[in-house]
DNA sequence: CGTTTTCTTGACAGGGATCAACACTAGTGG
DNA sequence: CCACTAGTGTTGATCCCTGTCAAGAAAACG
């Protein structure tokens, strides 16, 4: 079954009880929690191909909610359909894991980001995320890249002020990295940027690896 | 296969080619990755029963070193084995979705503390998740428990400087809510600390789902 | 075009880092 | 069993990164 949102709305609310497995196909979305003082968290970057919740035996925990960042068109799939395709095949299989353990990755390097990098390196780091992970996807152009975000929501993934992510930007520029004009950065050169954020492009595993 | 490690050395160091899975039988261990600017960052911590990396058809992608906080009793098992122990039987595939699923919730939260939550949130929030987790596997004894954690550690996982994690325990301990004498705190009063940490015990899903 | 978001800047405050001692503990070997 | 040593916990002083508040500029949008 496949959906449309607006930009800017819930596909997943949260505490919703958990139902079929979303599935994004087109434009970016992001899992987030709320918390009761009135913050919120980026989780995570769903970009096209994104699968956000596990697709194991048991149902998804749905601690967090999912909204469209962009509109976003997603296929919502049963549990037991993506189980059956898995169990039929096993290049879904195979792609099914991959997804899981890279979303994964990129969580931890995220727990990473918050916990010991500074603001510019964080930012820098997710630039650098995104790109690779646009790339992957056919979605980036060279050194450029659509990303439609807002420096308030870079706040909330980065655990930042969107004022210190406007002058972390700014710093980034200063020294010559990426421009990010609009809602499209330009990774002017992207091994400096990588070399400046501590970014090692391996954790993504751009080649998937083979089942063994 | 059995193993015992002493404290303080690495089960698995970083960048190790992924070999059999880590199964914790007794002791305490963690999961991290240090940086190129010296810091280094603590993923999880890893209790009895924990199987720190996940079960599927890939090899792991070991980003991260596995450490031994105390003498650690571990299993290595092959991935082959651990597929086929869930293949032939239903209870043992939902415990490993199950863990899976529980991990991903738990590495998710850390995410949230270390994004929007103070030091002293974070701390609060840590010692109710490591109470919580150790009385659903029977190793709390009422409001108290064994934690062996250094301060530096307990430091390296919530990304502060272990200067501010004593500060922020006195300011816990000052408004009367758990105690850390030693290595075993008391949480006097857990549903204050709950409170004041932001720390929803439901996340840790304590009774397990049915498989669907 | 007017209106609402977003972006940008400045001033200021504060949480947490860093540095540097010093006090304890615990483990070690004599 | 004690002295020694290395690791851990505790404090104080100081600094700076980042948050908060507030307001104006620039985009985005209907």
């Amino acid at each position: 079954m496949i959906r449309s949102v607006p930009a800017r709305v819930d596909i997943v609310p949260e505490g919703a009880p958990p139902r079929a497995l979303v599935l994004v196909l087109e434009g970016w979305a992001c899992s987030y929690r709320s918390i009761e003082n009135g913050k919120r968290q980026i989780i995570a970057f769903l970009l096209p191909g994104d699968l956000p919740e596990p697709f194991g035996i048991l149902p998804g925990f749905s601690e967090y909610a999912i909204a469209a960042l962009t509109p976003v068109r997603f296929a919502r799939v049963s549990s037991e359909a993506v189980q059956a395709a898995a169990k039929s095949s096993p290049p879904i299989e195979t792609a099914l894991w991959w997804d899981l353990l890279v979303s994964g990755t990129i969580e931890r390097e995220h727990i990473v980001s918050l916990g010991r990098r500074s603001a510019s390196e964080r930012l820098g780091h997710l630039l650098c995320e995104l790109h690779l992970r646009l790339d992957m996807v056919e979605l980036a152009e060279g050194e450029e890249c659509d990303m439609p975000l807002t420096q308030a929501e870079l706040a909330d993934a980065l655990g930042l002020s969107h004022v210190h992510v406007n002058r972390s930007l700014q710093d980034l520029r200063a020294r010559g990295l990426p421009t990010l004009t609009g809602r499209r950065p330009i990774l002017h050169d992207l091994e400096a940027l990588q070399a400046a954020s501590l970014f090692d492009p391996d954790y993504l595993h751009a080649e998937k690896p083979k089942p063994r």
